[in-house]
DNA sequence: AGCTACGGTTACCGCAGGTAACACTTTAGT
DNA sequence: ACTAAAGTGTTACCTGCGGTAACCGTAGCT
């Protein structure tokens, strides 16, 4: 019959995806981010077509790559977000994580964040429709953590969204940062954003003889 | 003589490049950031080797393009920042500084913070050597910042450094996310950043009935 | 005049993303 | 068994971009 063809050539079709995407996978962590298609299709063992056949374009793939990745970082940081342990050594916990998963994949985690797209020459398109995918859905996931598990009063809603792509942004930027200079250890840099986060910057002291005031 | 001359053509140099600069800004400003070469020689009434003796490269254009807004936003910034005020004040000043200015012009501050780059083909090159260098030059800069007026103990000046680069990327992804969202006025996203750097995710209290704990 | 120096152009290279059209193998229908 | 369809794969091409080489005109100096 028609739909066990069907079953039949859509598992061999997802097989084959999961190739491409692993082969993909393996070529963006050699290459870095702005590996060619052509690089990705040789390192599969095949050649263009197939895999704009399986992706659409470029976007596709990338999005498919991405879902896969952003997907097991994200199951990550809802463990560590979710553990059973204090408030502090839970966001401990998730910095680390996610510093962790950016140590050991720089180059893919790379590619995820700064996609490198934009280009299209209708007049009548959006910008950036699709940019940093990754950083959107750690925000948003966090913010709904954040507006579950705390009382902010209200206006909480807004405020844990704000503060779940704030506290995300930070981590990105802090972890980019820390991965091109390596200025501390891991643990450091974590105790330092913890810190931050827990207020230490309002808590501080003028230093003695602050210029200006 | 020589030198009168020199200057002469130094100056005539000097305008043209500040000519080509405003044509870029203009086409970046209308086409958003992957705006191309030929599109700006275009505007600029001229051919693209004309901007290549100018800049040589994509990259030396984005360079000095980048560093005009960058030294612009900063002294805005800096001035926020240097205000005779209350921390607090100050704080939420630069934040809305900040926040003006790319809302004021988002396209030309998303073709600064996502440089697009990245793909040389020799092993021997550095990765993202200069990725997103204003988010870089933010972040040093307010550690500098941090560092001069606040007392942070022993290890303040790597504390500061993590600080400025975090509370940078806090600024940055929240902006971008409020800029493709609005989902509140500036003001109140003012406030909630401020309020997450002041400590209240420390303060606030659990939610009643949270699973889990 | 003739030479150099500079602003400018056309025409091209290489490479990337993306696609059309063609070839081979399997499977199904009669 | 012969044909027809459908899927897998290929080569060869188009477009557009970054980047460059080689050429053209005009000013000024000697």
């Amino acid at each position: 019959m028609e739909t066990t063809q069907r079953t039949d050539q859509e598992r061999a079709a997802d097989r084959r995806r999961r190739e491409l995407l692993e082969a993909a996978d393996r070529v963006v962590l050699r290459d870095g981010p702005g590996a060619s298609m052509n690089a990705i299709a040789a390192e599969a063992g095949i050649t263009k077509p197939i895999l704009y056949r399986h992706f659409g374009d470029k976007g596709g793939l990338y999005a498919a790559l991405a879902t896969r990745h952003t997907d097991a970082l994200l199951d990550s940081l809802r463990a560590a977000l979710d553990a059973p342990a204090e408030r502090r050594e839970r966001v401990e916990a998730t910095l680390d994580t996610y510093l962790a998963a950016i140590e050991a994949r720089p180059q893919v985690y790379r590619f995820l964040m700064h996609p490198a797209e934009g280009g299209q020459q209708g007049e009548g398109f959006d910008v950036g429709k699709h940019s940093a995918p990754l950083l959107r859905r750690m925000g948003e996931e966090l913010a709904q953590v954040i507006e579950e598990r705390l009382d902010l009063g209200p206006g909480g809603e807004q405020l844990a969204r704000v503060w779940g792509h704030g506290i995300v942004g930070m981590m990105h930027a802090a972890g980019d940062w820390w991965l091109g200079e390596r200025p501390c250890s891991r643990a450091e840099l974590v105790r330092s954003l913890a810190d931050l986060l827990w207020g230490r910057l309002a808590a501080a002291g003028d230093k003695v003889g602050s210029p200006g005031f």
